[in-house]
DNA sequence: TGGCCGATATGCT
DNA sequence: GCATATCGGCCAA
């Protein structure tokens, strides 16, 4: 059993953040499996440090903290702060199930483990989070296990944004069929 | 205090 | 591929 990561890994830049994180496994509780898809969010003009600066606070002043935000009025998502140098965050937004299966499957309401967690919303579901998990020690609430072997990780635009919609900051495993859309 | 809009998911055509 | 549910946060007024 490798040793989990810790919050110094979240302290470094929010790019290579979100990138190491792809291949890492998440756990919590039983729950959980490899993260396939990550996106990282900074000071840009997409980043919920501009367009929700008093919520999203924390994104300037913690690092390897989980910020749990609410849109469409009937989803969260989740993200760990980042950059012990300037506001950043990590969105977590799809993994490949590996950790009690079942579990995710029922509190998704599907059958299809490619639809159990490939998107920020499912996720978010799928891993029996709260919103009141926000602030807290993304490490003490969750485990975060470092990838194993290695992982071809391709770098795309991030999904579902009007501003700064250019950026190639979302990454996911190449050829997954666990990543959103 | 009102109106606009979004880091989404789902179901229907 | 497209419509739409649904509501909190933000800012202009």
């Amino acid at each position: 059993m490798p040793r989990p990561l810790t919050a110094d890994f979240f302290a470094r830049d929010t790019l290579v953040v979100a990138r190491d994180l792809v291949g890492a496994t998440i756990l919590h509780g039983g729950t959980g499996g490899v993260i396939v898809e990550t996106e990282a969010y900074k000071g840009d003009a997409a980043s919920h440090f501009v367009t929700r600066r008093h919520k999203a606070a924390m994104m300037g002043t913690t690092y390897g903290r989980l910020y749990v935000y609410s849109i469409y009025g009937m989803h969260h998502c989740v993200n760990v702060t980042s950059d012990r140098s300037g506001p950043g965050a990590v969105l977590l937004r799809a993994i490949e199930p590996t950790h009690g299966v079942d579990e995710m499957l029922r509190r998704r309401g599907v059958t299809d483990p490619r639809n159990a967690a490939s998107g920020p919303g499912k996720l978010f579901v799928a891993l029996g989070l709260d919103p009141s998990m926000t602030g807290r020690a993304a490490c003490e609430v969750l485990t975060f296990l470092p990838r194993k072997g290695s992982v071809r990780v391709d770098t795309s635009p991030r999904i579902g944004i009007t501003k700064d919609a250019h950026l190639p900051w979302r990454f996911t495993v190449r050829g997954s069929p666990f990543v959103s859309r």
